[in-house]
DNA sequence: ATTGCCAGTATTGTCAACAATATTGAAAAA
DNA sequence: TTTTTCAATATTGTTGACAATACTGGCAAT
């Protein structure tokens, strides 16, 4: 679990777990002493990690006036799933030529295991959320395009996990999900590319759909 | 010129350059100490900047062991490739419906002087490649999408300034290049969100493929 | 000859003190 | 009361020294 044994590796983790958690508050200034502190570590290797994060967008610098954790608006979100959607959908599509049948395998298994989830605890939206994530990375993953992964994984699944863990609201709906990943799932077993592509699009579409209404309501 | 005012953020453009211009070559082992010494600076420093970079994903960094510039390989190109084809698709989609008429304005005047560049000077290809991504990345601008060209200025274009300016040998057509951009302006002009994916795609695709046979040409 | 070990060396990782810059709060002027 | 100036303070940026780790080359053993 610890991460690479260096130490601005492994508060790079630290911190972006602390983000994602809320324990450092969207829009809150960072201090590097307390910061320093509180993981009983100098300053040097905090500020590297601290660079990491700049660079997954989970925090913005102002020249000699302190860090600050993004706070990321509607508008942020809808960006971010405006590319998902675009990138997304490539990756289905080439996943439905590229994956090989072991890997189309452990994408059945990754759904039985959320499906199983989904009928047993139908409160625990945490955990749903996280196997979310997971088949959408998995598909990208898919794609064998490595760069793509990377991409996807450091810059833009980092804020919708720190937003989805932290908004009270949950415009997650775990059953429905669930059915279009096995479609989609389907039409990458078939092989069938623009099937896959039209599917994860539109999947990508609603979620963004409902995402805004869900926000849209709240700040009502 | 000179960058923000740190000394971290003014090196990183720096070496950016360095590596771009071949300065570093592809696949060197940086020693921190040397370049610290040549650009009159701390370690300190040096180290956050050499961070950003990996954020650039420009070096590959092993704990304890050193940085390297990445050498990219054909296949890396080709990565890069497809995702620009899709989000550039996406993004002359969207700035055919969100483009200004002013900032349309300005792309057509980008698109004279690039030109009257390709009439008057036909050998100094390495402007026409600047300015070809000056194109795209002003298209990229106007989907008005923040986060979309931050992510292609600083993730994706980088590796292809990198190679195109190191390669010897120049895929790239000036005049045809023109045309296209010409047609994709148009598209945009009038519009037309689906004939300006069309064409950018098409374009990109053309420029992939001519890339990926300069290469095999020049490695046989 | 080849392989494995070990000391020496060089390089990266970390730290704590120092310098430079921005933020603040109060006093003074309008 | 509001605004401006300015000094005090706190925070970030930078540095050089120190610690930990990986690389190198030679020596011994098989």
């Amino acid at each position: 679990m610890e991460a690479k044994h260096t130490l601005a590796d492994g508060l790079r983790g630290k911190l972006v777990n602390a983000i994602i958690e809320g324990e450092l508050p969207q829009g809150s200034k960072i201090s590097e002493v307390e910061l320093a502190r509180r993981y009983g570590v100098s300053r040097g290797p905090l500020r590297e990690a601290i660079r990491d994060l700049e660079g997954m967008r989970l925090v913005e610098r102002r020249p000699h006036a302190g860090v600050s954790v993004i706070s990321l608006g509607l508008e942020a979100l809808m960006e971010i799933y405006t590319i998902r959607e675009s990138l997304e959908g490539m990756a289905a599509r080439l996943a439905a030529t590229e994956m090989s049948d072991e890997e189309i395998a452990d994408l059945k298994t990754l759904l039985g295991v959320h499906a199983a989830k989904v009928k047993d605890t139908d409160g625990r939206v945490y955990y749903h959320q996280q196997g979310d994530l997971d088949f959408h990375l998995q598909v990208i993953k898919g794609s064998h395009n490595a760069r793509l992964l990377r991409l996807m994984r450091d810059e833009l699944y980092q804020p919708i996990m720190m937003y989805r863990r932290q908004s009270s609201r949950q415009p997650f709906r775990p059953a429905r999900a669930l059915q279009e990943h096995k479609r989609i799932c389907d039409a990458i077993e078939s092989r069938d590319p623009e099937l896959a592509e039209l599917l994860m699009r539109r999947h990508i579409q609603g979620s963004k759909e409902a995402l805004k209404q869900s926000i849209e309501e709240t700040e009502s």
